[in-house]
DNA sequence: AATGCGTGGTT
DNA sequence: TAACCAAGCAT
């Protein structure tokens, strides 16, 4: 296998972004929010609502001591708001259980609620400059092209983390360069449509350039449909109760204007199952 | 292990 | 315009 960790180390400082969680200091609990933020949401969106966050719950147990409610509402329209609940109940399991401190440990971070593979060892590398593999869809993108010379990258698997190792410098600072590079490479250059070849530190040994590029047929599963999709009437019903009163509003006036009123019950009852919404005193609200 | 889960910008 | 894409996770 080519060396990649090279090329990596002297590219990533020349063009890394300058981003919040990348600033000196910037703290194991910045870390972990702005990863939660970061799981399926852009770069673009998350810094705006991540300040705004460590502005209000500066710690974990600041968070764990407001209602579930409130981070729901916090967490606004950065998506998939059960990442929210999520944050609030780990932040309660960092109080109870860590004392307050994020721990640094990756079978303790994974014990949390809302942190899987990539999380974990995104914060014992970030926040602590620990040596993990960290393989986020970035990073498999680039690993599938420059190694394996494919197009695009299969499915997760169990496999990602012992690639990711062998490109792992031992040193502990230029490990964690080379995790961050290749995510960075993956999110600015090495991109799933358009790659810009011409600006990549890896081109000069890249298996899928040097095969001419070829689609390798690795489609992703189509993502459905959202315009009219049941998503769509959660996202709404959320936002309804957002913007709802403390003490919620009656079932009957949640989105009275929505085309299907069956859709709209279905996502109310969903949101109830998922702890997003609750019943009290028959009326609608954020779980308190 | 395949599926469901938001939202908004880009092509 | 419809489809694609985005620092994943839990079930």
């Amino acid at each position: 296998m080519p060396d990649l960790a090279a090329p990596l180390i002297a590219w990533y400082p020349r063009i890394a972004r300058d981003l919040p969680w990348r600033r000196p200091g910037f703290g194991a609990w910045g870390v972990l929010v702005s990863e939660f933020m970061l799981q399926q949401t852009p770069v673009t969106r998350v810094v705006p609502h991540l300040e705004a966050w460590l502005d209000r719950w500066p710690t974990p147990a600041a968070l764990a001591a407001d209602a579930p409610a409130e981070a729901v509402r916090q967490w606004a329209n950065l998506g998939y708001p059960r990442r929210a609940l999520w944050l609030h109940r780990a932040a309660t399991e960092i109080r109870d259980r860590h004392d307050g401190v994020v721990p640094r440990d990756v079978e303790a971070l994974l014990a949390l609620t809302g942190i899987g593979d990539y999380t974990a060892r995104a914060v014992a590398v970030f926040a602590y400059g620990d040596r993990h593999p960290v393989v986020d869809t970035n990073t498999r993108r680039v690993l599938a092209r420059a190694v394996d010379g494919r197009s695009q990258p299969g499915p997760p698997n169990t496999r990602d983390l012992a690639a990711m190792t062998l490109l792992l410098p031992e040193d502990d600072t230029d490990a964690a360069i080379v995790n961050a590079a290749a995510m960075e490479l993956g999110a600015t250059v090495c991109t799933a449509r358009s790659p810009r070849c011409q600006a990549c530190p890896l081109a000069d040994r890249c298996a899928w350039r040097a095969a001419g590029h070829p689609d390798t047929g690795d489609e992703r599963r189509r993502q459905a449909r959202y315009e009219g999709s049941d998503r769509q009437a959660r996202g709404a019903v959320l936002k309804a109760l957002r913007d709802a009163p403390d003490h919620g509003i009656r079932h009957d006036d949640v989105l009275t204007d929505w085309p299907d009123t069956l859709q709209r019950d279905r996502a109310i009852d969903s949101l109830i199952v998922d702890g997003l919404a609750e019943v009290s005193e028959g009326l609608l609200r954020l779980p308190s």
